[in-house]
RNA sequence: GCGGUCAUAGUAUAGCAUGGUAGUAUGCUGGCUUUCCAAGCCAGUCGCCCGGGUUCGAAUCCCGGUGACCGCACCA
């Protein structure tokens, strides 16, 4: 294996099931598609098991499974048909496409609201004579790229799309989980699932996808109350590493941040110190990762407050998390859209409730990971994939020393055994160090191995990934030995 | 989307200039050895990105497509 870093991660990735290119054996397979393999999966299945406890379970929230189509009306209302959409000039010589509002007030000075209809841009074209940034040739007419995947339903192909969010069909049902749910506020909705983005160019694998997942949390909460956050005394102490303009990315405790106002209130905070706690349990190491607050050019057009979560890799600082105060944008839109009210009451009051957002990329998260989980070890010529124990495809491999004796029959035996309650990987072949070294690179935490005593005391083996080292271990207690070291802390 | 580089087994690569259907390493499967950290031996297994053209013959040359990497642009 080569070293850590992108190159590692891949190879790994790609010779150890973990993930791959889509539409592997035809050759037209679109870019932005990749396939998660069976260990892949298996992680992305833990890493999931975790949010749900870190966060959707500690914070108290509702999980629901949405459509991945939607109609044309929630996109209406939710901004995206119309700033989802860029528009594009294309160099009818060489080519180049540029975005139109940016060509035209940097060439002429002239603002043009990006949601412009393209003939307002076609004016300012001709009217400035602006030409090709890069070859000055003609500009072909403006045309809006909408980046959300159309699909038609039905016989007459009636107008659809791919979700580019999660978070649209909580804003949605909104309304009926209130209602249905017994809700109060503030009362946070999370939901993990795909979406699809028609990116112009997708990159390094899991980084920038087409079709991808999302987890994410709208915590819904009356304006006014932005100081309550029940669970708030135990993450007080957590350390935010803050970063934003000029200040460095030092740690406050999230209750700092509330005090100074550095976040907008306690509940705020409270979330992104659940955050916090998540990855690290995640295995980032929290050295590595910050919180950025966005710039007012970065921020979405909707965002009030915003501060990426992110972490460093050999591709620079990646964005895993999106954290967004949206105010009153997407209720007010849907109720504006649908006619439907999303006003509730709290406490005799009547409010539209607020957006906090968590929206998180779980396929660069695992990417995050693995970059971080992955080891050389040169002292003892093996990689390690030192995932946390509980987030690892396969928790144990059952090895027999030798085939012969009846050892095979009884590591087959304790595979049987174990495999009800323990993802377990049973291996024969090959010599034993190879075997470990296969689990090694995986990320299995532990391995059981059946020898020649065995037989004698009913005893075998416990290898532990990270140390190399072995304990004796009762048959019978394996179950209990494993789930002890399996347990999140 | 533009420009540059590239595409050969599961993975990493040689071969391409000077066309004659592919080699190495590693992996994988089975066997021998019976062994606690990638030992050895034997046998086996898998490949020229896709489509078209030139040619008696294409991994190799030409055209088109697709993908990957890097830079630019994009990333509500």
């Amino acid at each position: 294996m080569t070293a850590a870093g992108y190159d590692g991660v891949m190879r790994l990735a790609l010779e150890r099931g973990f993930y791959f290119p889509s539409c592997g054996p035809y050759g037209d397979a679109p870019a932005g598609f990749w396939e998660y393999g069976p260990n892949g999966t298996a992680f992305k299945n833990r890493f999931l098991a975790l949010w749900r406890r870190e966060l959707v379970r500690r914070g108290g929230m509702m999980e629901i499974d949405g459509s991945q189509i939607m109609s044309r009306s929630v996109f209406e209302a939710s901004g995206h048909l119309a700033s989802f959409a860029d528009p594009v000039v294309k160099c009818g010589a060489c080519g180049s496409t540029f975005r139109a509002d940016r060509l035209v007030a940097e060439k002429a000075g002239v603002a043009i609201p990006e949601a412009a209809e393209p003939a307002a841009f076609d004016a300012a074209v001709a009217e400035h004579g602006i030409a090709c940034a890069k070859c000055g040739g003609a500009l072909g007419g403006a045309r809006r790229f909408n980046m959300m995947f159309g699909v038609g339903i039905g016989p007459e192909g009636e107008r659809a799309y791919l979700r580019p969010e999660t978070c649209q069909s909580i804003f949605v049902d909104f309304p009926r989980l209130y209602k249905t749910m017994r809700g109060k506020l503030p009362m946070a909705v999370a939901q993990v699932g795909k979406s699809f983005r028609n990116e112009i160019s997708p990159r390094q694998s899991l980084l920038r996808l087409r079709e991808f997942y999302q987890a994410e949390i709208e915590v819904f909460c009356n304006p006014a109350r932005l100081d309550e956050a029940e669970g708030f005394p135990e993450v007080e102490g957590v350390k935010l590493r803050l970063q934003g303009g000029e200040e460095r990315a030092g740690p406050v405790t999230a209750g700092e941040a509330a005090e100074s106002g550095a976040v907008p209130g306690r509940l705020v905070a409270y979330y992104m110190a659940l955050l916090a706690l998540f990855y690290e349990k995640a295995g980032i190491d929290a050295e590595r990762s910050r919180f950025r607050r966005l710039g007012e050019k970065e921020k979405a057009f909707y965002a009030e407050a915003a501060f990426d979560f992110e972490v460093e890799t050999s591709a620079g600082w990646l964005e895993l998390v999106a954290c967004n105060y949206r105010s009153g944008h997407d209720l007010a839109g849907h109720a504006a859209g649908s006619g439907e009210k999303f006003e509730v009451d709290d406490g005799g009051e009547k409010v539209l409730p607020h957006v906090f957002e968590i929206s998180m990329g779980i396929d660069r998260s695992l990417y995050a990971i693995l970059e971080h989980s992955l080891r050389e070890d040169a002292e003892n010529d093996r990689t390690v994939l030192a995932l946390r124990p509980y987030l690892a495809p396969v928790q144990v491999g059952v090895l027999s020393l030798v085939k012969k004796d009846g050892l095979k029959e009884r590591a087959d035996r304790i595979h049987r055994s174990l495999r009800g309650d323990f993802d377990a990987f049973l291996d024969h072949s090959g010599a034993i160090g190879r075997r470990y070294r296969r689990l090694d690179e995986i990320g299995a935490p532990y391995a059981v191995t059946v020898d020649h005593r065995t037989a004698q005391d009913g005893t075998v083996t416990l290898r532990s990934r990270d140390t190399m080292g072995q304990r004796r271990v009762a048959e019978e207690d394996l179950p209990d030995a494993l789930r002890g070291g399996l347990r999140i802390p």
